[in-house]
DNA sequence: GCAACACCATACGGTAGCGTACTGATGGAC
DNA sequence: GTCCATCAGTACGCTACCGTATGGTGTTGC
């Protein structure tokens, strides 16, 4: 029998079997569910053995952060970065936002620890990240430095405040065709074809990949 | 040594001075932050003046979402409701959620709570008033109303990504001037002057006001 | 002046979680 | 088999907070 079965019962847990635990914890209740008494007693130990793992309660948050940014930046960010076209990086970031909540319901829940210096810390660099590459996506379509983080923040905006609706009230999300259609939208209306809008429409729009058109 | 009340002390507390300090708790440190004992500390009594006035802590839980619930309809709605063109009402409302931070940090706060049920019932509703007014807004301007609908929830979605990041990464925002431009671009981007952008084109605009540039 | 009420203080028991000290079990090196 | 590092259990003290019981004080009606 394999050792790794995620559920099931390992003779050991590892910092990471903990870091990980936190973050479920953290995305199903906030920072404040991160306890360790209640976390040993999911898994099913006591704090006997958390104490060998960690120092104190600190240190299992720094680890599930540190954990989250980098799953955050290695996967999310690799997974699209592959895409050639610009256009449809930004489009393939926002639809892997509003697809994946479950991404986004951590994030929400990390960040709303606002009081906690260290939890502040990696929120800013990661959302400075996700916001810089968006930057980077409109800089490509031809915008100017100034347009591309204006632009780039109103669709970073955009897809937060979504993830904001379908958690706090999922239903004035709509479902089926008309979320597609409210995606549709909102990628047409985020992403304006004429580059920078002013000038530099001589730029051939990177897209000699086609644009699939399934919305 | 004064007794330190919020403005000046009163000999006798109310339901409502308990129900402001609670919300101003939620403010600071979410719902876990209203605490009875650091409460009463804090309005300068014990917990024997809590007791008398509620019968516990979720009685003050939902007297401050009460008396927020209020507010945030009667106050901001009545505050932009005078607006006679419904574009410069849409306008009025951006300007008024970006710029008036204290409350949509509060909104967050809330909203953080999602597991508690009762929160969650107080924030549905508010949400849906201000979507539903945002739709009544953008049907005015002359869309049809599965348009309106998706565009009240774009506009929705991004001022409330902005309260995000503003409260999260205050970096990653402009200020001055750059904010202006921001705005401008946001509320260009989302107020289509192409009315229902499919006929209906013949509709006046409803804009005998005259629209004031300031931005 | 005094009873009745409104409002608050004090004291208490109970629970949940943090952190520490110490003991116990288990598996691999030799 | 023995030893030692690794990992976990048990027991304890400490703090913060909830809720209750009960007594105290200022104000008001009369």
């Amino acid at each position: 029998m394999a050792k790794a079965a995620s559920t099931d019962s390992k003779q050991s847990l590892t910092v990471e079997d903990w870091a990980q635990a936190a973050l479920d914890a953290m995305a199903a209740g906030g920072l404040e569910a991160v306890a360790v008494e209640p976390l040993a007693r999911r898994l099913g130990v006591t704090k006997g053995s958390f104490y060998w793992h960690f120092q104190n309660r600190e240190a299992l948050v720094r680890a599930a952060l540190e954990r989250w940014e980098r799953r955050e930046t290695e996967e999310v960010m690799a997974r699209v970065g592959d895409e050639p076209d610009p256009y449809d990086r930004i489009v393939k970031v926002f639809k892997e936002a509003n697809a994946g909540y479950r991404s986004g319901r951590l994030y929400l829940a990390i960040a709303a620890a606002e009081d906690h210096p260290m939890v502040q810390e990696f929120v800013r660099r990661v959302s400075e990240r996700r916001l810089n590459y968006l930057v980077e996506c409109y800089e490509a379509l031809g915008f100017d430095p100034a347009r591309a983080r204006h632009w780039a923040r109103f669709a970073y905006a955009t897809f937060m405040g979504n993830l904001q609706i379908r958690r706090d009230t999922p239903d004035l999300m709509p479902t089926g065709q008309p979320f597609n259609d409210y995606l549709k939208l909102m990628i047409k209306t985020l992403i304006p074809r004429e580059a920078a809008e002013m000038g530099a429409e001589e730029r051939p729009r990177a897209a000699s990949v086609p644009r699939n058109g399934r919305v």
